[in-house]
DNA sequence: CGTGCAATTGATCCATTTCAAGGGCCGTGG
DNA sequence: CCACGGCCCTTGAAATGGATCAATTGCACG
């Protein structure tokens, strides 16, 4: 996978880009890739919102900290995706944005981003849709309040696995999982021992493998059955998906 | 409340509108407003989405129902809202939206809505302001994951009662509230038997009043303090509470 | 070779669900 | 005017999914 590739192959989801964008995104990407380890902060609550990060490899998160110190991830970014979409209307960052993996990001300055939108109505319609299905895997997460544990684990990883597969980021039934049970619990509002003695419900089932940080779905079309999943909400239309990519697996999820 | 006031009044909390901008969205109000009975679908999953809906009046939800039947609620739609910012880039609704109370809506056909955000900067802003909140609402929910059923409800009182003030809808501590705890469950993701034993404590600790469909919150910083709230995801800044308005509780929830 | 973090296991506790039933209120129809 | 049904709220008792507490293992890394 190269790196300079994730940004259109990511937005081309929508529409199939043209001309002299997909090489715009790609000078974006490569311009001065912004590296960060595993497990820090990229922006804080609080912080000035001046520019759009765009996630160019490795996988982060969204959270929140309660006073008490519960963490609540409120959703995974994966390469390819943007950080914010504020378009600078809000003033300050209502949530914490934190790399899980190693990774890098690319920053794009809001005059050009808003270069972009006037001059490319196609990228525009592109973020547009970008921004719209980040709200509605942000409903999806809320709907987990009516699961119990095994559906909100199946669900995360059927949502994974579909959004990583969009952008050729899987490797047949596998892909990448980089994300540890405690994670895995603060996502879904579980405890890291209920989390574990889920995944044993599930691999019992033999409806994952999970194993050295790798996630296999052997059957997936059973696992959605098994949780009630829909994959609708990602809006990824009648797409197929990618054609293979070269090794994905064993490079490392950052990447870098 | 003058109906024809409200959407201006829901626009104008991020920055104050000038010129003929609060007449045309009067003017919008006015044309002609749909009524809807209590408990009826305005859209439904699958739908296509085609115009731009504005409550006028009444209480609204997105919700999604599960195959097994389950009905979770998304989020609660007030006077002032819109219920899709879609822009036509999505086909299709991956949720529905169904009222809560009798209701009045406005709709805003997209060419008219795009006229706008090419012609009047400031409504345009304060649209997107509109859409960053409903996205940072979404969010704050999502925290629900990891809050005991106390604290759930304790936080769903806290928003309401901050957006309905922010729009002048409130009178003092209280405010209307038309949701059955059968509603208030399927928004929290608990049974209404919990909800309404919850209630009981919330009520007994003297932190709520819940009685004929109107919620008073006697000191609304002790609740904040027992939920952990913070109201910074609304972005409403440090502006005061809206002057009060000639009464507006016993006129019905539904305005109409 | 220790140190630290992730995964695992066991035992117990508790918040919330489930099941079941009764009471109040309201609109409707006889 | 009263009886009836329906919906919402309330209460009780029992069941259970998930949390909590505590300890062990395995592994990567300095």
């Amino acid at each position: 996978m190269v790196m300079q590739d994730i940004l259109a192959r990511r937005l081309s989801n929508f529409a199939p880009l043209e001309g002299d964008e997909a090489a715009l995104l790609a000078r974006l990407s490569a311009e001065r890739p912004r590296r960060v380890p595993a497990r820090a902060d990229i922006a804080r609550e609080g912080d000035p919102t001046q520019v759009l990060r765009i996630i160019l490899s490795g996988w982060a998160c969204r959270y929140r900290t309660l006073e008490d110190g519960r963490r609540q991830i409120l959703g995974i970014l994966l390469p390819g995706d943007t950080c914010d979409l504020n378009n600078d209307v809000l003033e300050e960052m209502d949530h914490s944005i934190g790399s899980l993996t190693p990774l890098h990001y690319a920053e794009l300055p809001h005059e050009r981003l808003a270069r972009w939108l006037d001059d490319k109505p196609r990228l525009a319609r592109a973020f547009w849709w970008h921004m719209m299905t980040t709200i509605s895997i942000q409903r999806e997460w809320t709907l987990n309040l009516s699961r119990n544990a095994f559906e909100r684990i199946g669900n995360l990883f059927c949502e994974l696995f579909f959004r990583l597969r969009a952008v050729g980021l899987n490797q047949g039934n596998k892909i990448e999982f980089p994300v540890t049970q405690i994670e895995i619990g603060e996502a879904t509002g579980l405890t890291p021992v209920h989390v574990n003695r889920t995944l044993q419900d599930m691999r019992s089932e033999g409806l994952i493998i999970l194993k050295d940080r790798v996630l296999e779905i052997p059957d997936i079309q059973a696992l959605e059955r098994a949780i009630l999943y829909s994959p609708a909400y990602l809006h990824l239309g009648r797409r197929r998906p990618r054609p293979p990519e070269s090794a994905l697996l064993g490079q490392g999820a950052g990447g870098g």
